[in-house]
DNA sequence: CCTTGACTTCAAGCTTACTTGAACTTGTAG
DNA sequence: CTACAAGTTCAAGTAAGCTTGAAGTCAAGG
């Protein structure tokens, strides 16, 4: 087994397509040494490296914050173990943020039931922006906002 | 307080820009009447329907989905109490999935740091699509796949 | 040699959810 | 009456993350 991989075998191997590599690489968040032939040869390193941008799409970075912090790591290669324990813990939080987030949600959807609304006159779920207007407007309370502070 | 509201006052009671709510309209989310110039006055149910919107997108459906959701409504105004419950067991479903994947998100960042990887050769977190190819590409263990079933 | 499949580049297209701009009309305060 | 804010339509632009198509090159098998 070679140690350096076509498009298509990396493709194969990180089950991302072809065309995204390359389009990855245009982002500057793999490269990749050129055959004779002009054909792209792929160093096994860079399959850590999409593992990583796919995981990290996951928590939901941005292509573009994934770039900051593949810019970030050692060696510049594939994340070292000192790089995953930092990403680790910043990673932990926003996870934390987002479930917090679901979770509220599900409070709504029984607590709706509870006050049979869903009303933007009536009930506080729906109406923190038109009722407890403080903190601009939009239903804030769901999205991420204490509830009714004044 | 007049009980037709001006697309001005729709978006700043419901925090939703006017040019979204034009948009919402055009797509057959919410209905407007027309005053004798031209200009849309949004009955108070629409706000409803808009708040149920909002929500919606953050449970994480489309505006697509939402509006198939919405065609369901009795009354076709906005969410009765039945409506919500059944949604309520739809969406608690959703969110407990997404939830569930944020976890093994949240796994995957402690796991990776006692195997010391992230290596697309090694390690079953990040390589499921190498190693334990069935059920297609990808990084299927983070992503929802049962760990190695083969 | 010929075919087929994999690869190349570059530009353009796609999807979602809106926003922005142009050009124009209405409504309201003074 | 005059401003000026707020409304209208329609077309086009934006952002992210890719995919697709065109036109051509390269590699491997028979």
């Amino acid at each position: 087994m070679a140690d350096l991989l076509t498009i298509g075998e990396t493709a194969r191997r990180s089950g991302v397509a072809a065309s995204a590599l390359r389009y990855y690489e245009q982002l500057g968040l793999i490269a990749s040494e050129r055959a004779g032939s002009g054909h792209r040869r792929f160093a096994r390193p860079v399959l850590r490296r999409i593992a990583f941008i796919v995981y990290a799409q996951h928590v939901g970075l941005t292509l573009e914050e994934i770039g900051v912090e593949l810019g970030k790591l050692a060696g510049n290669q594939a994340p070292t173990r000192r790089d995953w324990s930092r990403l680790s813990k910043q990673w932990s939080v926003r996870i934390d943020e987002r479930i917090a987030e679901l979770e509220r949600l599900k409070i709504g959807l029984t607590e709706c039931i509870g006050c049979g609304c869903l009303s933007l006159d009536r009930c506080r779920l729906a109406n923190p922006g038109d009722r407890a207007a403080a903190g601009g407007p939009g239903p804030r309370y769901w999205i991420g906002d204490a509830p009714a502070r004044g």
